[in-house]
DNA sequence: TTTGACCTATGTGTTACCCATAGGTTTTAT
DNA sequence: ATAAAACCTATGGGTAACACATAGGTCAAA
């Protein structure tokens, strides 16, 4: 199948298709006509596995390592393994960054209903704002010299 | 103060400050003698409000949106607060396909945990990216054409 | 005075694509 | 049959938020 075919079939852009085989992540053969870009099912696979390692987080280029050992016959489950046991904990710490933002603006948010009129007075930059920095949790220790 | 000290205060490096200072988001003043950037606490509050705000996920262009109504006189607060409300539901977003991947991720290593011995037979990509692809979720209904 | 630490501007690299251009090909409609 | 629509090619540039390298000027201390 040629380029927006696969696209259609895996739910991604053309564009994307090529890139990935620009990247060697998919490999085409020529039609001989015209130098068309050919794809079979393989391809389908690999771009649906890129796409699922991708929302799991990892980049090209460690999916692409994946290929590398698949390739060569090795079995990449370990490797994946590692790659997971890595991952993991860095989703933690996203998912609980991102909460801990989520919870300072939905407080911001309320604050602000709570405010007498919908407009504060004249800050130098804006109200929310300034009242985070003031819950400064950063080490700024270091930040006036004696 | 100049870069270096700037970036200390501010818990940024150097390249940075300069970067912010290209963008427009910070001014400095030069020094006549020998072309150095010179900054004041402004420049400093600045950035501690950009790291907060680019927490939050704001972009350096709408983090430069709110510096432009500030300096205008106008306050920003009404601006931000309908980028929160339009933040708020993204982080959730996000953080609910984050704690998804999370899941994920942990299943396939308590499967792989129980599994026979540590390497499965041979697949041809990778044990748990396939058990992934059967659990499909995705809208690959028209995959396969009559 | 010379080393080391700092500063400058400029340009390139990063990630995972998207978009534009210019031009060849294939399919479809008239 | 032919022309328009839809598809393909390669190339190069743009995105976000910096990091890093280069080449060279400045300044403090030894």
């Amino acid at each position: 199948m040629r380029v927006s075919e696969l696209a259609k079939k895996a739910n991604v852009t053309s564009e994307t298709v090529r890139h990935y085989t620009r990247e060697g992540l998919i490999v085409a053969k020529r039609d001989p006509k015209n130098g068309y870009q050919l794809y079979d099912e393989t391809a389908l696979q690999r771009i649906q596995f890129i796409q699922q390692a991708r929302t799991l987080g990892f980049s090209l280029k460690q999916i692409d390592d994946i290929f590398q050992h698949a390739d060569s016959g090795d079995s990449p489950c370990p490797m994946v393994r590692e790659l997971l046991l890595q991952k993991v904990p860095e989703t933690k710490a996203k998912i609980a960054e991102l909460q801990a933002h989520l919870n300072t603006m939905e407080a911001a948010l309320a604050v602000w209903d709570q405010m007498p009129n919908g407009t504060p007075d004249g800050h130098s930059i804006c109200c929310l704002i300034e009242d985070w920095n003031h819950e400064d949790d950063y080490t700024t220790t270091d930040t006036k010299e004696p």
